[in-house]
RNA sequence: GCGGGGGUGCCCGAGCUAGGUCGAAGGGGUCGGGCUUAGGCCCCGAUGGCGUAGGCCUGCGUGGGUUCAAAUCCCACCCCCCGCACCA
């Protein structure tokens, strides 16, 4: 063992541990688990990678979480399975081979320096399995050097034909239990690709959004349809003219069954949106101008006018007129008379009020345009936001006017009598829908779907439309029974950090039917629907489950045609009889039974891991899906999600070529390092923003404690019941019980600073106190060992065997007698923390080096046991001054308020419970006593040349300073001075 | 728009679910000192104001309120970040 003293030093030997103990760890199969009936078993897993680059210090900050948990579990005697996966699935390695095929420099050239790899041998990857795969194995060597305790006989790819077969048998299920229906659903899509287009397909990364416009149709003479496009059917009653645009193309067509007339453009929608369309004739806009038609429902008779507003690309080209209303109709319109009609409004086409609403008058539309300054429909900037306000203040506070019935000309019975009862007097929103669905009743209803921020472009310039997709599978999670399975299940999970919690919950409650198989990518085809690929969230759902036996059914080299339904049913469902379903896969009873057996020994899973962005879709599928398939008691326990990695405080991503991959940061500073660099950077709720100083000063602070240890064990003697090295053992023990309380609740951060930290802090302290090493010392450093080996575990391995440890520390276990709560010394401890704390703000004020402390009787312990039940009681403080003031008068102390205060403040401070139990253990404090034997200590930690204890009560000592009168339970009279010599 | 999370000292960031232990942990920066040929690293001290004894005043987005007591509870407002689906 060497002296290191230079950082740059340390890290290579550092690196050199690494690749020495993570070598052994392969080859001793270190973190193989298997069954062990009868011990208690941890199970955890992170979420797999998607190998379509190489691993970057995102996955390793969500790996290490996992790891340092799943050591830390093996410290306590848990048998951990840790395992990983590969995801293969989905279509971000297409488009990256893509580029390889087509010779993309630029984008072969941005993959190669962001990688880190040769573009020869980019250009070598030639198909899909062939890039993820080379990425997966980049991956994996980077994991196992990072000291990621994985069992590697459980590795799989989401490719692996008995993954495929275990999915088949998850969607089955889904099915079986009417969780899997088929639909239709509208997408954006672009016809030139002949490819759904999401956000990152667009041009600026636009999403479409896709809205349904209501269609109503109205009726000409000879039957012809002219279906108007509206986001307010309900406005179809105060309907005055229908417009068209004039410069625009018609076409009269067959859809369907029936005549329409719409804009051109619309009749290539409408084909995308799964109706037959004929086209039979196209006529100019303005041969449609004066036209008659038919309002369905009011039965009136309106014209068809110009109007220039009236986009034929969007939706039907054929637009209702609703001036009361639609500021753009009103606007219009007003040009319309002043134009054509000398400014003289005829009857028709006056507007006709229907919705009432505070801060309108009676026509809203025309008092939000006049109030605007709108000056004509050609003012389009105005009118949207008069639009804008209209629309949302209707909506709102709208209410329908019941006297607007009355523009029912049809005197249809069924018509009014259904307006009456539905419509009228009803809010807006309410409104709404009863018209939609009086529309519908009457047989002039339809719909469409339109890009509602339109124009969006795909990457290739072509314009994005909306088409409907037949056959399409999805999930439906919109289920209320399922939902609240769902919600249930979540709340017997813990989620770290609780605050996610609520993101799942909204998740729950937002989710409907998920759209789970496309028609490319790689992955699993659904046995039923061939051409339609299980997409990567849908498929990596209950995994975890998989990888209990994966290893065995290639041990047994079970052929995967064997695979069936029967197989998963039986090892996970325990379904069928055993002896049939072995039977049909060629293996034994026995091996079958013990595959079941393996699966039930592991499950439920205890621990997922993930970062915060999966929370929104993968997270909550996770746990949807387990409810779905698994029976109750096998249902997760724990979720645990962390923030992202930030760099220079910015997030990381390729664009930015800001990604920070975790080969190069290890190589750099060393696995180790690194490791514990994360671990300090932040708690796991927040995000890191990883810099290379904190990584720097995590490597500083291990060549510290390698030093201390080092001179420890140099200088070591024989000495072990000083006072100093049973203060040395009890701390430890202190530490111990805090550690494992912080990993417990996955304090990963707090519990690396108490090892790392304040735990040398400790022994420094011991070191300067004792002066010599004892045996304490050497006790201590054993078990620090054990508590580093989480965060840090090559250093930590290789200490151990430094030590005479036998075997790995990573297989070994914190002593049970350690893991026990020391009350009393936990309060003399901060006790003296307390103390320490007030000298030091007296010597704030005034310097000096010698200090005398006069303490409160023990016989003044019954104040603060009294304070203490108060505090544990949550009684105020006030009222426990109130109670206690006649006895503290009684016992001759002024100003009890102060007294209490203090006291109070002390009790908070060490904890209630801790002061109560001491009380009951001894009979009373006597801080004489604890700060006689604790002297050194204080002596040493605050640096003074002498620090004397005297009671208060002692006559016979001198009263420097006055001081004794100062002295109050929990709190000492301080007396500063400066020795002479 | 809907939903989720936030706004703390020069900066970053704990603490706020159980109100007093909070002038507010921990970093960083800055200033002073030590170490060093020098720099770096490291160590010590200081870092709202006042005070020669453990104290007082002012303070945790803004404005109110509850309370003996609020960064912490309630109300209103302002601002920021992140999701919104067939995409991993």
């Amino acid at each position: 063992m060497l002296s290191m003293s230079t950082i740059d030093e340390f890290i290579v030997f550092l690196r050199n541990l690494a690749e020495k103990w993570s070598n052994l760890y392969e080859e001793d199969r270190v973190f193989e688990a298997d069954p062990s009936e009868g011990e208690p078993k941890y199970f955890l897993t992170a979420a797999y990678m998607y190998p379509n680059a190489p691993i970057h210090v995102g996955h390793g900050r969500t790996y290490l979480i996992a790891d340092v948990l799943a050591r830390f579990k093996r410290l306590l005697r848990y048998n951990v399975l840790f395992p990983m996966g590969f995801h293969y699935t989905g279509t971000p390695v297409l488009v990256r081979v893509e580029a390889i095929l087509e010779n993309k420099a630029k984008e072969i050239e941005s993959m190669s320096r962001t990688f880190n790899i040769e573009v020869e041998t980019l250009k070598k990857l030639r198909d899909p399995v062939s890039f993820a795969r080379y990425f997966h194995e980049l991956s994996k060597t980077v994991m196992k050097k990072y000291g990621l305790s994985i069992d590697w006989r459980r590795e799989f790819t989401t490719v692996d034909p008995e993954y495929k077969s275990f999915i088949q048998w998850q969607f089955t299920k889904l099915l079986e239990k009417d969780l899997l229906i088929r639909g239709t659903y509208p997408v954006g899509w672009c016809p030139r690709h002949g490819m759904p287009v999401s956000m990152h397909d667009t041009e600026g990364d636009v999403e479409p959004e896709v809205g349904e416009l209501t269609l109503i149709k109205f009726t000409d003479e000879y039957g012809v349809k002219y279906p108007v496009a509206t986001l307010r059917p309900e406005t179809v009653l105060g309907v005055t003219n229908i417009w068209v645009n004039p410069e625009a193309r018609y076409c009269i067509s067959r859809v369907n069954s029936e005549v329409w007339v719409t804009s051109c453009e619309a009749t290539t929608k409408l084909k995308q949106q799964l109706k037959s369309v004929e086209i039979l004739e196209e006529v100019g806009g303005g041969t449609l101008v004066d036209r008659e038609l038919v309002n369905p429902v009011t039965g009136e008779r309106v014209r068809v006018l110009p109007a220039s507003f009236v986009n034929p690309k969007f939706a039907t080209g054929l637009v209702m007129s609703v001036p009361a209303h639609a500021p753009y109709d009103y606007a219009a319109l007003r040009d319309y008379v002043e134009k054509n009609l000398g400014g003289v409004w005829t009857r028709e086409l006056m507007p006709k009020p229907l919705i009432q609403v505070s801060g309108y008058g009676e026509i809203p539309a025309r008092n939000a345009v006049e109030q605007l300054g709108v000056r004509s429909q050609s003012d389009v900037e105005l009118l949207e936001e008069a639009t804008k306000r209209v629309y949302r203040d209707e909506f709102e506070r709208g209410i329908f006017r019941p006297d607007a019935v009355a523009y029912v000309v049809s005197r249809d019975s069924r018509v009014l009598s259904y307006l009456e009862k539905h419509v009228a007097g009803k809010p807006v929103p309410e409104a709404r829908e009863a018209v939609r669905a009086l529309l519908e009743e009457i047989g002039v209803y339809d719909s469409m779907y339109e890009v509602m921020n339109a124009p969006v472009r795909c990457r290739c310039g072509s314009e994005v439309a909306v088409k409907v997709l037949e056959n399409q599978w999805f999930i439906n999670y919109g289920s209320t029974e399922w939902k609240n399975l769902t919600r249930e299940a979540l709340k017997d999970m813990r989620v770290v950090p609780e605050e996610a919690r609520r993101g799942i919950e909204a998740t729950i409650d937002w989710l409907r039917e998920r759209a789970c198989a496309r028609t490319r990518g790689l992955g699993t085809e659904l046995p039923w629907a061939p051409g339609w690929v299980v997409e990567a969230l849908s498929d990596s759902t209950i995994y975890m489950a998989f990888y209990t036996v994966v290893h065995r059914i290639r041990k047994l080299g079970v052929k995967v045609e064997k695979l069936g339904e029967y197989f998963w049913d039986y090892v996970f469902l325990g379904l069928g009889d055993a002896r049939e379903v072995a039977a049909k896969i060629g293996i034994s009873v026995e091996d079958l039974e013990s595959m079941r057996r393996e699966f039930l020994f592991w499950y439920p899973l205890d621990s997922r891991h993930s970062g915060k962005d999966l929370i929104p879709n993968h997270l909550t599928f996770f746990v949807f899906n387990h409810i779905a398939i698994f029976p109750r008691e096998l249902w997760p326990k724990q979720i645990v999600v962390n923030g992202w990695v930030l760099v220079e405080g910015a997030k990381m991503s390729k664009s930015k070529g800001n990604v920070k991959l975790l080969g190069n940061l290890m190589d750099t500073y060393s696995p180790d390092a690194l490791r514990l660099g994360l671990a300090f950077g932040a708690e796991v709720d927040q995000d890191l923003d990883l810099n290379e100083e904190t990584v720097l000063s995590a490597a500083r602070q291990l060549m510290k404690i390698y030093n201390t240890i080092r001179e420890i064990l140099h200088r070591v003697s024989g000495d072990s019941e000083r006072p100093q090295d049973i203060w040395l053992r009890k701390t430890l023990a202190t530490h111990v019980v805090n550690y494992v309380e912080e990993l417990e609740n996955v304090r990963i951060r707090a519990a690396a600073l108490r090892v790392y930290v304040k735990m040398l802090e400790d022994l420094e302290t011991y070191l300067k106190w004792a002066r010599e090493p004892g045996r304490a010392a050497v006790d201590y450093i054993a078990t620090w060992v054990k508590l580093m080996s989480p965060y840090t575990p090559f250093i930590a391995e290789e200490l151990w065997r430094t030590l005479g440890g036998r075997g790995y520390v990573a297989k070994s276990a914190i002593e049970r007698e350690l893991v026990v709560r020391d009350t009393l010394f936990e309060f003399e401890q901060k006790y003296v923390d307390l103390v320490i704390e007030d000298i030091k703000s007296v010597l704030d004020v005034v310097s000096g080096d010698t200090v005398a402390v006069y303490t409160s009787d023990r016989e003044l312990s019954w104040i603060v046991e009294r304070v203490a039940e108060d505090v544990a009681r949550g009684i105020d403080l006030s009222e426990t001054v109130r109670k206690l003031s006649r006895d503290l008068a009684k016992a001759g102390i002024r100003q009890p308020d102060r007294v209490v205060k203090s006291i109070r403040e002390a009790v908070s401070y060490i904890g209630p419970e801790v002061v109560l139990k001491y009380l009951k253990t001894t009979g009373g404090i006597d801080e004489f006593e604890i700060l006689s034997k604790l002297q050194g200590l204080v002596a040493t930690r605050l640096g003074l040349k002498n620090f004397v204890v005297y009671r208060a009560s002692d006559t016979s000592t001198p009263d420097l300073g006055g001081r004794k009168s100062r002295a109050f339970p929990l709190k000492p009279g301080i007396y500063v001075t400066q020795s002479t010599y």
